[in-house]
DNA sequence: CGCCATCTGTACGCTAGCCGACACACCGAA
DNA sequence: TTCGGTGTGTCGGCTAGCGTACAGATGGCG
């Protein structure tokens, strides 16, 4: 059991559970090696599990009829995935994708359930955490509209920075480029100049952060914004 | 109480709740007037009252640095305003403006709290629209990245039409550009277009909606998947 | 009636980002 | 080593929507 406390201790919303509470969910979570790409949850389809992780980067992605999908929130270890609480059927309304390699605890979402019912702690730290995600969403919408795509990118660059170990993002401008919505030669274009101001070096789907704080200085505001909201939501975050 | 029930029965959330869990409601209950331009919520600042609106319609709006505000969700009378439950301190995390008058049930937010804890049924109800909600701002992300204007505008009107009792909508083309993040000019040759194809007609801030189905048709799909998950999210709705 | 604020139409040049197309560069496997 | 798949750079034409500016139209109000 203390080995799971201290896995439990990596995630953001399990961490600041009680252990009473923790110990109602312990019995049921697994740990699980999620591999980039794979579809934690799709759009329309019922929620069978919730996954808490503990690294790598969980895209929601909206999908439309045309099956473009625009990513519209970032969930890290400082969140969970599978927040649809309430929804009936728990069904999800959009795609949960593994954007980056890493670890979580899953748990059957019917045991999820009956601890987020009996526990009045587990229900604010998760209300707390929808919160944040319905920010995100709104603040992507208003990103979207407003501001240019290279700004977008740096701050799509630095919420992937803050959901890996190490300065290393494996990822190709033309999977950016479907994540923010744009065509790849204007990713490509964005991201030429970012290596030539020395903020980023890149090569065949590998990113390296050089200069964070020179990334946060083009991006626009809403990566702090998001931030924000996430302290502000979370405790101790 | 058979009125205040009656009353209640306009609004989604308030019809689909047991006598039982109506009655631990109605003490606190009160039903107020709201006109267009009345600020519900501010983003920053603790939410006091929890309106459920039984007309009009609310916006929620994404406010940025620049002052600049993106429209990222509608609210009429099928959900409620204030879902931010869970986050400390119950602070607004974005702007709910009331865009075209009508009346609300308002209840103080520990009331609400209060119910919220006690009743399963109210949970369901009330975390069900927070995830409509948080669909709604996803698809709106997607939205602003994809499609062009003039179906964005037709989407709006829709949802617009749809809070309000009549084809009538009273607001100009200068407060549509905000809401949809674009120029004034756009929203004007677009608001021409749709004029000369009949959809609409439209005087100094009054909009006639003639050919709904016609709107329909030009919009973009995400009024009908908002639509859709509003059906999936809410019982019998 | 005349005035003024507000709402709307339109025209100009401009830029970001679209679309398609192609060439090159790199890497891993045969 | 060759080859093919995949990732990246770049070019040219194109359009939607921007920014600005101004003029006309409407309706409220004195």
């Amino acid at each position: 059991m203390d080995a799971m406390t201290a896995i439990a201790g990596t995630n953001g919303i399990l961490q600041h559970l009680s252990g009473k509470t923790l110990a109602s969910l312990t019995p049921h979570l697994r740990k699980v090696e999620l591999t980039q790409g794979t579809i934690l949850h799709e759009a329309g389809e019922p929620i069978t599990t919730v996954y808490f992780p503990l690294s790598g980067m969980v895209s929601m992605l909206a999908v439309l009829k045309t099956g473009e999908a625009i990513e519209a929130g970032i969930i890290g270890r400082e969140g969970f995935v599978g927040g649809y609480v309430g929804v009936r059927g728990w069904r999800a309304l959009g795609h949960a994708v593994m954007q980056m390699s890493g670890e979580a605890m899953a748990i059957n979402v019917r045991h999820f359930k009956k601890a987020y019912d009996a526990s009045d702690e587990l229900r604010i730290l998760v209300n707390g955490y929808q919160s944040v995600m319905y920010f995100q969403a709104q603040q992507t919408a208003a990103c979207q509209a407003l501001h240019p795509v290279e700004a977008r990118m740096c701050r799509w660059l630095l919420q992937a920075h803050d959901a890996v170990d190490g300065d290393i993002l494996t990822l190709t401008q033309e999977f950016l480029s479907h994540m923010l919505g744009v065509r790849r030669t204007s990713v490509s274009g964005s991201a030429n100049k970012l290596q030539d101001d020395g903020l980023i070096t890149y090569k065949r789907g590998v990113i390296h952060v050089v200069d964070r704080k020179g990334l946060e200085k083009c991006s626009c505001e809403c990566y702090a914004a998001v931030r924000a909201a996430i302290a502000a939501a979370m405790p101790g975050a």
